[in-house]
DNA sequence: TTGTAAGCGTTATCAT
DNA sequence: ATGATAACGCTTACAA
């Protein structure tokens, strides 16, 4: 068995309860006696037993992560690692620890949040997504357990502390350039429609079309997973249109990486028959051949505020609700070009 | 406060003992007791306590996850999302729970481990990296901490239970397969010379070279970090030899892709002029112009059997020390062409 | 300034 | 088959 503060107090001839003080540092102890239990401390290699603390305390200095029940797909997009480090970062600042839960179905992810709430095993949640009709949303609002979305929830906006893009700027400003060029017919290709991020970038997409009196073609729109397969698919989908669209607004860098390969492999010339604008600016967008025009969004940012809000949460018992809005900028490279 | 063992018993009228004997679902249960407590928990909406449960039952049922202390280098490469991926699916099969470490320095990391195992936070840890001379794995051994490294740890190779690849016959295989293209002038680009898996690799580069009597020549052996800038600054040097290398070993995709940039930006031909075989086979040896043969490892199943392993270390308390080996193969595409 | 003792919510060992 | 009760290692009133 481990060493204990009890003996820790033998050691240093103390109570526990004066060790108990020290470790917090209380500034109800004196000087002296502080120092001989550090010293007995070190002497005896003593390091806190957290699992005894956290039942003493009800807090565990852990921070649950809620990845989207179809992780397999959101695994294999950078948006993940980005995230995450930004989430380890600033949970590393703030000596909290990071307990991550998957699932493969809704109702997976749905129990493995239960757990770790009603099994008090984290003080506070992170959603890495937000979708429409969220049951992990009702569910921490209705017990009103801290929680922080990265993205922005579909209900209840303004009760719940988000961390968020302008997605609807990004989009009618990503629009407005393609537009900028004399593209007036312009494709969408989404995420699924239940995730309010592709909701925002359409309506973004939808308004700047209005803005310029273009006129919106549903056959136009498309939504599939944030996958490279996804744009894959959509791209064909887009291609069988009696009049095809000459510009493409993609939702993500891996969609328009398959978006690249599918027009490729058709030897259509990007940008001079087809014109791309996507999001997240990873990697990708700039190893993509062309080098893809692409939205940055600062997902490490995104990560990093929302561990910093849910801390703030947590501190202050009534911390007011926060929007926080992480500014994006398009970087131009070489997918767009006016139109044909 | 949350409902707990004891509500459940007063509700039941049993006492708080059988309740938690109906959770473990003991055989010394009778089955109406079981029901009738059964109906309590329902009614309540209980949920057991881990944290409590953990202190008593001395075991947290998480898994402590190390990532390499340059952890904001690991993250940028898809290898992480791969492994967690692994991972996560293995813990999730086997209702742990996954618990992540960073850390800037070494320090640092070895800090957050002495605080995850000595604050009894995890029953076992799994390490993403095996270096030379690593300290927390001689702290681990030392304290016959349940662990497993994804990698081959250097020292106590058989003494520790590792889940790796067979990096010097995929090294070995990868250089005979440029080598039975006529090349003899073979660089080698890896990471850090202080990862076993640089180490391994290199040492099968060596062997095959050797074996084709092709004199080793130390010039055309570089170390960079497993990023795309350490693919270019790598090539740059190579080029400088008095006679270039026409083929090269890269030991990660990421390096690769730089390598590949910095080729093209010189106009210098892939395949015709430079060959290149990359290892890991990630999204980016499909994408990049031209495609890269690479060597696949199966990151993913390093990571699910690394949680396996761990699991059956956990177990059985005098489990043998295993060393699995995930099988690795040769993916064709077209950055290799015959000596020029 | 320090000690005593009662929790925190379980599990596990004895009894019965 | 079930109930009392003592751990598990810490925090935190309440006393002194």
């Amino acid at each position: 068995m481990a060493i204990t503060i009890k003996d820790v107090a033998k050691q240093a001839n103390v109570a526990p309860s004066t060790v108990s003080r020290v470790i917090a540092n209380s500034p109800r102890i004196s000087e002296t006696t502080k120092k001989r239990v550090r010293d007995a401390m070190d002497d005896l290699g003593y390091h806190p037993n957290f699992i005894a603390r956290s039942l003493a305390s009800q807090s565990t200095k852990v921070i649950g992560l809620v990845l989207p029940h179809s992780s397999g797909v959101f695994f294999q997009n950078p948006f993940f690692s980005e995230v995450i480090q930004g989430l380890s970062e600033g949970v590393h600042e703030n000596h909290y620890a990071l307990q991550m839960t998957s699932g493969k179905t809704e109702f997976d992810s749905y129990e493995g949040v239960v757990q770790m709430v009603q099994g008090g095993r984290v003080d506070g949640i992170i959603l890495l997504y937000s979708m429409v009709d969220d049951k992990i949303i009702s569910y921490l609002s209705k017990r009103n357990f801290p929680f922080v979305v990265i993205g922005k929830p579909f209900d209840l906006v303004d009760k719940i502390t988000h961390v968020d893009n302008d997605n609807y700027m990004a989009a009618k400003e990503a629009t407005d350039y393609i537009i900028g060029l004399g593209h007036n017919k312009i494709g969408f290709i989404g995420g699924s429609p239940s995730l309010t991020v592709t909701i925002d970038r359409l309506q973004g997409y939808k308004e700047a079309l209005k803005a310029s009196n273009i006129e919106l073609n549903e056959d136009y729109i498309i939504h599939e997973d944030f996958l490279r397969e996804g744009g894959q698919e959509a791209v064909k989908e887009l291609l069988r249109r009696t009049i095809p669209p000459t510009a493409l607004l993609v939702t993500d860098d891996l969609m328009a990486v398959g978006v690249v390969n599918s027009l490729t492999e058709m030897e259509i010339d990007i940008p001079n028959k087809v014109s791309i604008v996507s999001f997240n600016n990873a990697l990708f967008a700039e190893m993509s051949r062309p080098p893809l025009t692409s939205i940055d969004i600062n997902i490490k940012e995104l990560g990093y505020q929302a561990v910093s809000s849910l801390i703030q949460l947590l501190k202050n018992e009534n911390e007011p609700v926060k929007r926080i809005i992480i500014p994006h900028r398009l970087v131009i490279r070489q997918s767009c070009g006016v139109a044909p």
